[in-house]
DNA sequence: CGTTTCCGTCCAATATAATGTACATATGAT
DNA sequence: ATCATATGTACATTATATTGGACGGAAACG
């Protein structure tokens, strides 16, 4: 779990980064944790993570759960996160688009953004299919796996999707490399089409299609996505797609913008 | 807005805290603000927030938004709530149980919570009555003006309450002061009751009924509340203490345990 | 038992983070 | 034009935060 592999080696790390680190690391664990163990799985001095971590304690950003002095992220960081979702106020009608597209498509559908250089799930509705297909809601995949990850790194220069995706996301789950270069081409007929679907390549029997959400700027600032078995994506890949871009239209205009001045 | 007052005057702050008070604040304000801004209205030196802002920009804490370098809680910080809301899954019983307290009663019914040593409103139902009496969501605001208050401190002794609530939260938006000993004897009435009851000591109009949510240990977690108008409140006093009763019964058992071991 | 690992606390050393100050630019008022 | 205010940047100084390592208790293990 080299999560956040520092520049240079053998220099001090910046308590905010170290405290950003722990925090990121609990919830890529998603379970609580004591302060020893935190240090020992994010290769982080023990002291520094007991200081921090009683810092973050007081301020509520961590709590005390699980019992053996384990900590997970606090009830503070609850409410920071209830204001942004406020302020940018996405939920309401992503919740609809998703549950639409779900009626519509009986798919699963997902909302999706990045996290830093990750590609992560924000938001899913299962289909109604006697075997459903569903990912884990909020973790940190690597951009180069996923179909949205053509589509939300598509604003960026050749130059900058590669200094910004670490180079090890491009060795897929399997053990496979990802040409850069191919990634690059497809971002760019991404782009162009304003959609793209593939046969995932973390798996053996899911289609994928993605459409972005577009900002202000016209950038992808989130992605509608539907995953389908193989053989019914590509029956229906047309529909689907217009569903998805249908979908994305509407969410396109006011949700991703802040609702005050 | 003396938000974040320091213990000492003189000493230097700690990066971390000064960046949770910069969260804080932003929060408060609830929209985008220059780092000027801030470091003028937190009383903190320009140069010790523009570095911080800009850490936390990087770490994507800190979002650009609103224009002119202005900025507001990031997008970093809704995955870290979702990851705390995820794991201590309050929100879906939550929902549901704010749901049928307005149905059964048309009141608007709260879920409120302990914000370190300030009361917030978590989620809120509007009743259904043609003057709605509603409250802002994620605000602030001190134990001692609100019904919740009495039952969310009952847990610590006399001393442990005094200290924990800061002085000048014992004065009322009109500028009267609540005697501290009057509202220890409410809070022992109330945790013996295991409710409470008032005429709204912030407004002329309302009458707030609250009840505690409790956690394994026994302590008031969070509350349910009821604001009604008073003689509705007065009339229907024993019903709508029912309802809350029942509601929260049923929340308490497992909603505000982690769902994980 | 003795030994080893795990866990939390304490403390001194020094790399560095927080701060005050100066500088540069833009804007608007007088 | 002149002054005042608001905004962002740059840098040296020093108070201190981060860190490694020592210490001790508890638990696991042979």
């Amino acid at each position: 779990m080299d999560a956040g592999l520092d520049e240079a080696a053998g220099k001090r790390a910046r308590g905010l980064d170290r405290a950003f680190e722990i925090l990121d690391f609990l919830r890529q664990k998603r379970q609580a944790l004591k302060p020893n163990e935190i240090a020992a799985q994010i290769g982080a001095p023990r002291s520094s993570v007991y200081e921090l971590v009683n810092l973050l304690l007081r301020n509520g950003i961590l709590e005390f759960t699980g019992g053996e002095g384990r900590v997970y992220l606090g009830r503070k960081l609850y409410f920071l996160g209830a204001a942004y979702e406020n302020h940018f106020d996405f939920t309401r009608e992503c919740e609809a688009a998703l549950e639409r597209l779900a009626d519509e498509t009986r798919e699963t559908a997902q909302f999706c953004m990045l996290d830093g250089n990750k590609y992560t799930v924000v938001r899913m509705r299962e289909g109604a299919r006697p075997f459903r297909i569903s990912t884990d809601i909020g973790q940190s995949v690597p951009i180069p796996w996923t179909a949205s990850g053509r589509l939300l790194v598509a604003h960026m220069t050749n130059a900058e999707i590669l200094s910004f995706i670490p180079e090890r996301d491009f060795q897929l789950p399997g053990g496979e490399w990802l040409d850069p270069a191919a990634f690059l081409t497809e971002v760019r007929q991404a782009e162009r089409d304003g959609h793209f679907t593939f046969n995932s390549i973390v798996d053996s029997f899911t289609h994928c299609f993605a459409v972005p959400v577009t900002d202000d700027a016209g950038h992808a600032a989130a992605t509608l996505c539907l995953v389908a078995p193989r053989d019914d994506g590509l029956a229906n890949r047309d529909r689907y797609l217009d569903c998805l871009k249908d979908a994305a239209r509407r969410l396109s205009h006011a949700p991703l913008q802040s609702r005050r001045a």
